[in-house]
DNA sequence: ATCGTATATATACATATATCAATATGATAC
DNA sequence: GTATCATATTGATATATGTATATATACGAT
């Protein structure tokens, strides 16, 4: 749970996570949006995977990256039980 | 938003906020359900205050540490903001 | 079919900065 | 003076960013 706090933790990838929420893109999509470096990009978008926030789909030469909402419904779920308790 | 998920973004401060999520607590009785030094426990309460995630209150010789709901609230709103659009 | 080239993305590496934990010190209330 | 808590400092580790390089795919020419 902390590793997904962690990977949300960040402006860049905060941006990211916003802009899949419309609709998924690809890196190169993305960089028209962000002001970050490719490398860097590929960088964040490697840690919004390892947190299981983003999937990855090869569409032949390109990658397509989307929102993996399961997760974000744990997200929603652990906010919502903390509300219950108070 | 940011600094919400960041300061959220480690295990012992998503502990102290399970912790806080039952009751309003001292840090001395947060340290008995800790494994934390006690300067680091200041510190990290430190950084959930900043975040607004926790409000601190003296009383006497103690200092109480509650959750701020309306932040929880925030966090909250962000994720059903994110279904929404999907 | 393969070779060369362009494009998309990832990886490697270096560096700066941020974070965490531990120890020591300081401040406040009793 | 003692208990409670915060702050400062230090060192180790992690993270973010930039540059350079590598890999994978697509596509056209041969």
């Amino acid at each position: 749970m902390n590793n997904i706090f962690k990977a949300l933790g960040d402006p860049t990838r905060l941006e990211i996570v916003r802009l899949l929420r419309d609709k998924s893109r690809t890196p190169s999509e993305l960089l028209e949006h962000l002001d970050v470096a490719q490398p860097n990009l590929s960088h964040h978008l490697d840690i919004l995977k390892r947190a299981d926030l983003v999937e990855a789909r090869r569409e032949g030469q390109f990658i397509r990256y989307s929102l993996n909402m399961s997760v974000l419904d744990m997200a929603l779920e652990y906010f919502i039980k903390m509300k219950k308790r108070s």
